[in-house]
DNA sequence: TATTTTACTGAACAATGTTGACAAAATGAT
DNA sequence: ATCATTTTGTCAACATTGTTCAGTAAAATA
């Protein structure tokens, strides 16, 4: 009886390929340019049959969201290999940025959805809050190494992890433009080395 | 030929009209409440009239985006009383991640929009980058006091308005739910103090 | 082969932003 | 005051949007 198997594979090849489809417009051009027609006819099928795959638009978006963050999650695997914990540390912080720069609008959209955590309460196990149990474990080797003064873990994990997104998110707006743009990179890094710093 | 002059007031008086109803629309059900019929009904025109006012519904998000920014800067007039520097930087954190998390949609809006700084490369005199300027201005007596070790007055400037936004940014969207309630307060006031602390 | 279940279509609906032809009102000139 | 012109406003229309649902074709089951 692998007919209900084969129809489980079936359904779930469909919903990647809404997903790869709606993730090229989207990266293309934003959210205006996702639209269930245009899906619809990327996948050379009805509008309507999207509708037996995925609950509405909002659905969608919010896969893609959680795909942003399994990426960020996947790279986030290579600074294992990098000992020393402050050097782990800002290598994190420098390719986290890079991420977010190579991926505005996958950058955006990850931190544009405010359901990612609707229902279900406080999701262990979801993507995002994966991402930063990884960088608060990083952050934790740092304290333990006497890096940082004193202090709770998740509370500096959350002081840098914002600090990242904070510069992430403006720099992705414009909101930094106003900096020349040769100046720009070696700003921001010393500006995440300024709440990096020992102390 | 006090006719010209009336008719500009009365042009700005429409303007400030439809971007006040726009404004409680928006503050009301966030950016897909705002639409350019229920505006009409608002202040009692056809639909068509507000394109004499606004080139498009774009333009008057800006002009809201704006209007966050001015009031931001606004209340930041109020910290001039405080003498201690540090004290005074930290106050005006405090009243930054208060004023984001009371309009949260509002705030939202002010850095959500792309086309701010659009044509007239960097404005030196948008509301924006004034806000900016004159947190940066407090930094500086700090950095002047000795209380942060030497570093650029605008990178670090930069560094700490990164990770108030980023706090923002981050409670709004709800991607900090993962803390209990109770102790969020003080994991906040905490993080940001970990970006203040006198190195 | 006949029947039931599943997958899909395509037309329809209400709502959106925006435009442009027309009407009404205000202004200017004679 | 009367006519012409410019400014303001209305209304219907258009193209698109997300979403639904009565039908239909295909596939699985009996």
């Amino acid at each position: 009886m692998g007919i209900k198997e084969r129809k489980k594979r079936d359904a779930g090849k469909m919903r990647s390929r809404i997903l790869k489809a709606a993730m090229q417009l989207y990266v293309k051009g934003g959210y205006e340019n996702v639209t269930m027609r245009r899906i619809a006819a990327k996948i050379e099928y009805s509008p309507g049959t999207i509708y037996l795959y995925f609950q509405n638009k909002k659905d969608i978006m919010l896969q893609l969201c959680y795909q942003g963050f399994e990426r960020l999650l996947a790279h986030q695997d290579t600074l294992e290999k990098i000992a020393d914990p402050l050097e782990r540390l800002s290598a994190g912080g420098r390719y986290y940025l890079a991420f977010a720069l190579e991926n505005p609008e996958l950058y955006e959209l990850m931190f544009a959805t405010k359901e990612i955590f609707k229902g279900s309460g406080p999701d262990e196990e979801s993507a995002p809050l994966r991402a930063f149990r990884k960088f608060a474990e990083n952050v934790k080797t740092c304290l333990d190494a006497g890096i940082f003064s004193a202090g709770e873990v998740e509370t500096t994990a959350i002081a840098l992890w914002a600090t990242l997104h904070g510069l992430a998110s403006l720099l992705i707006k414009g909101r930094l433009r106003f900096i020349p743009e040769e100046s720009l990179g070696k700003v921001v890094e010393q500006a995440y080395a300024f709440s990096l710093r020992k102390r």
